[in-house]
DNA sequence: CTAAATGCAAAATTTTTGCAGTCCC
DNA sequence: GGGACTGCAAAAATTTTGCATTTAG
């Protein structure tokens, strides 16, 4: 949702983000990488690695799936991309690494960012205490997207 | 977490209930979706379909995988029970489909429910309104459980 | 120049499917 | 008894890996 004003300049930044944490960790930038990245960092669509692979052949024809793979999963053990679930069978990428939470349409698998800022802060149920050190609130909730209610009136689920 | 006093009562409960959906809906009950309903509703550690198959054939020696799985996709598909998603490769089960949250550990992939009553009237922020229709709200909280922060001292997460 | 990354092909893993025989209602 | 369900085997789908070659730093 966030709104993005200028996507150019934001992955501008983005992108020299990056550069500076490959070259912390001594991660080289390849093109294959380099396109990876963008492709997620404009994306809005959380696509899955499939996805982002034929759309990166767009630039670059000769980029393999397994490279795709490979990168995506340097890129989220670095924290670079986030995997997000769908209950689904495939995993779904994000390249907003920033604390937001998910919409999810269970229908047609669409997933929409949203912030929550007064959730951020909220207080965890005493339930919790005791269970370790938590890092990460991830909300998501699931449902039916307005384009999806209007297609299909009223079936189950 | 929710303590369970007489899980062998409670599980004949559980059965009661599916048996009387199963009629509605016309499934058949058989040994082997009892076995499997019976291992995910007695288990608190979310298995993996792998991992109920594993546990039923204690009981059932000559039960196949592709059942397990095709029996889970059909409880699923009428809400006996639920996936979960660990942003790992394979999906998780959970036999409680009452509402409640999960306690994700990053490093043992542990999953531990847990009951947020005061959030579940919470107000979705502003941002959601207009997306569609909201069913779920599902709260994953992801961490270290101290088991593991005992167990290996400060690695990264 | 050198270690790391890529592409290819092949494998591993997880999940699904067709079909003949079996079992619940 | 009849249609739904199971087991078997084989396939499909997703993700990972070994190795020779290429490339970034």
């Amino acid at each position: 949702m966030a709104l993005n004003l200028d996507p150019e300049r934001e992955f501008r930044d983005k992108l020299e983000t990056l550069k500076g944490r490959c070259r912390e960790v001594g991660l080289k930038l390849t093109h294959q990488r380099l396109e990876i990245f963008r492709e997620l960092a404009l994306a809005t669509d959380h696509p899955s690695a499939e996805a982002i692979h034929k759309r990166v052949q767009a630039r670059l024809p000769t980029i393999s799936l397994d490279t795709t793979y490979r990168t995506l999963s340097t890129f989220e053990r670095y924290g670079f991309v986030a995997k997000v679930c769908v209950l689904d069978d495939r995993a779904r990428f994000c390249g907003d690494s920033s604390l937001h939470h998910h919409l999810l349409c269970t229908r047609c698998k669409s997933i929409v960012d949203f912030p929550w800022d007064t959730f951020d802060e909220v207080q965890l149920p005493p339930e919790t205490e005791g269970w370790g050190r938590v890092n990460t609130v991830r909300v998501t909730l699931e449902g039916i997207c307005t384009e999806c209610l209007k297609q299909r009136d009223h079936e189950i689920v």
